[in-house]
RNA sequence: CGGGGAGUGGCGCAGUGGUAGCGUUCCUGCUUUGGGUGCAGGAGGUCGGGGGUUCAAAUCCCCCCUCCCCGACCA
């Protein structure tokens, strides 16, 4: 039983003001935890108490699965990480340290590495698979930017598994496993989920879905759509291309001069007002336009290469999605000494005339999957202040390939049903990932097959925010007075108040009460506290959040006390005799 | 890493060069006991850190650190 008197627990009667979002804010006030460093906190009672009960159910979902759960050191040598590349490929993410040798080492951001070398030291038969291992563990990442307290730190705890499969077959049941197991965690800690495809980027994995939590703080966009089941990741999200079109009757393409158009606007104002360029029967728009950007990506290898990307000149470029395109390399702005290696290239007016890898500047040229045969566009015409325009894709120019990297907009069709897109915002609770053989390759784990052939790991691997889970359970679930726990995590079922003085009846029934309810299995929050007064208590009561708070006052002269639903507000008399039954049938 | 805001008792804040304050929390006493009760007395701060200017710095100057927000970044 925890007892309020001696509950190492201070509220705080205003809000801290560092904390911005809602769940921070309270689980701070509420005193559940108390930032002791950058990006770190300290869990006091009550939320190691919540903390526990989330880790619980995350193990028991592993468990009921067969995966069975290890424990690495967060404190590792830096050399698996130099096999894989991660050592420097984390970049400035990773905290490093040295030992009094000076040799290097590392706290884990997560442990691919380890476990890979772990299986490989002990298994080495096709008949040891599949297998599947997880572990609950503090990881480190030096983020640039922790958030919104225990959302994003710097320390934070990871449930992380990983599976061992001989064949792909093997790989995506173990995915499966994970699927199903996460969608039941998440339903046990009363967190609604959108589960979206994810990019499986440079890790060249076959499937990656991330499973968000709904919510504006969120960190991540998405989008799903208004009518069918599909949800993409914004990254991921796949265009659909619309019919192509015939060019029988189009007209020709036709330079044009077109001075002082910077910019899509001024370019499609031009084309409106002069009587020679207007279209009969509508105006012109931005999506009319193929505005071309060009980048230079750095490759892993450290060489540059440039590419050109063109989209409708309604919608930019997405740097995150177009990062995730070309990932390992990473972009670089197009500078005024690039534009002067590229005399092809006239800045401002760069057209498909100059662009791809067949034509005068060598540059590969990718574009949005909406520009297909037959769309005709304005676009540069390669020439300082001319643009043209009626040039029709696939008779005029040919791309050297497609690319999905254009903005994403509300009300986009979705890819699957056609109806409208929105855009939301969600944080990662989880993400599962098909990894395929990087790891397994790079460190040499192999099994012998059943015809005595060396076959290389297949693997996966699987995360759950736990930390994080505390706080999106906290920012999902709290009204303007506190916290409220679904029962599941919740640090107590029932928080008994005794109002009254200390030489009144209410503190000794409520003491029997609180024996009795601890004595039928329910977990007991008691304010036995003296001398503090009965809006003290209540308003504690309401700011800790435990699900049902029961009230011993004034009502116990007629052998009743108050039993009150947090969540709903919804209060009832219920006799002495019948409040633990009452209680039991809430659970 | 770029832009913006901010660091003063546990928490929330005031204090523009001259002996650090208010509210709350905490302690003591009395009072009060169904919505943060009232009164009185008390405890608690090298003013984020380091340099500098000055007779004198929370206050002015320089450097650094940290926190919050936006962006970049983020299996």
């Amino acid at each position: 039983m925890l007892r309020m008197s001696t509950l190492f627990l201070r509220t705080l009667r205003e809000d801290p003001a560092d904390a911005e979002v809602a769940g921070h804010r309270l689980l701070v006030r509420a005193g559940y935890i108390r930032r002791a460093a950058p990006g770190g906190f300290t869990w006091l009672p009550l939320g190691w108490i919540v903390y526990r009960n989330i880790e619980r159910i995350v193990r028991e979902e592993m468990d009921r699965e067969g995966f069975q759960e290890v424990h690495f050191p967060a404190l590792l040598p830096k050399e698996p990480y130099e096999a894989t590349g991660r050592w420097t490929d984390y970049g400035d993410n990773l905290f490093r340290l040295k030992d009094r040798k000076g040799a290097d080492f590392l706290l884990a951001p997560t442990h691919e590495e380890m476990f890979t070398l772990l299986v490989k030291d002990l298994y080495s038969s096709y008949k040891d698979l599949p297998l599947v291992l997880y572990q609950i563990q503090t990881k480190y990442r030096d983020e640039a930017r922790p958030r919104a307290g225990l959302l994003r730190g710097r320390e934070f705890v990871m449930k992380d598994s990983y599976s061992f499969d001989v064949d792909d077959e093997g790989l995506e049941a173990s995915y499966q496993k994970h699927r199903v197991a996460y969608q039941r965690t998440f339903d046990r800690l009363g967190l609604p989920i959108v589960i979206v495809s994810a990019m499986s980027g440079a890790m060249g994995g076959s499937a990656s879905e991330e499973f968000l939590a709904p919510m504006v703080v969120g960190e991540d966009t998405y989008v799903r759509c208004t009518t069918c089941d599909y949800a993409a990741n914004t990254e991921a999200v796949q265009v659909a291309p619309p019919a192509t079109i015939a060019f029988e009757g189009l007209p020709a393409a036709e330079v044009v001069d077109t001075p002082d158009t910077p910019t899509i606007q001024t370019l499609v104002d031009l084309f409106n007002a002069r009587a020679d360029l207007r279209r009969p029967d509508r105006d012109w728009t931005a999506a009319d336009t193929l505005k071309n950007l060009v980048v230079k990506l750095k490759n892993p290898d450290g060489t540059f290469t440039a590419l050109a990307i063109g989209v409708p000149g309604d919608r930019d470029v997405d740097m995150k999605r177009l990062e995730a395109q070309v990932s390992p390399a990473e972009i670089e702005p197009f500078t005024e000494a690039d534009f002067a290696l590229h005399p092809s290239l006239a800045k401002g007016y760069i057209g498909p005339g100059a662009l791809g890898l067949e034509h005068a500047s060598g540059i590969r040229f990718l574009v949005d999957p909406r520009i297909v045969d037959g769309t005709r566009w304005i676009t540069g015409a390669d020439s300082p202040g001319k643009h043209v325009k009626d040039l029709v894709m696939g008779r005029d120019f040919t791309p050297d390939g497609i690319i999905e990297a254009a903005e994403v907009h509300d009300d986009d069709p979705c890819p699957k049903c056609g109806s409208p897109l929105e855009m939301a915002r969600g944080i990662e609770m989880g993400h599962i990932f098909q990894l395929g053989r990087k790891y397994a390759e790079a460190l040499g784990l192999t099994v012998l097959d059943e015809h005595g052939k060396t076959r290389v790991v297949t693997m996966g691997s699987y995360g759950i925010g736990v930390s994080r889970a505390v706080a999106a359970v906290a920012e999902l679930n709290n009204d303007t007075k506190g916290l409220i726990w679904p029962r599941a995590v919740a640090p107590a079922d029932v928080h008994i108040v005794a109002t009254g003085k200390a030489t009144d009846p209410q503190l000794p029934a409520a003491e029997l009460l609180a024996a009795e309810c601890e004595a039928a299995g329910l977990r007991v929050l008691f304010d036995d506290r003296v001398g503090v007064s009965p809006g003290v208590k209540f308003n504690d009561a309401e700011l800790v959040g435990v699900p049902t708070i029961v009230v011993v006052g004034r009502g116990l002269a007629d052998g009743v006390v108050e039993v009150k639903d947090r969540r709903t507000g919804d209060k009832a008399d219920i006799a002495l005799a019948d409040v633990v039954a009452h209680l039991r049938t809430q659970l």
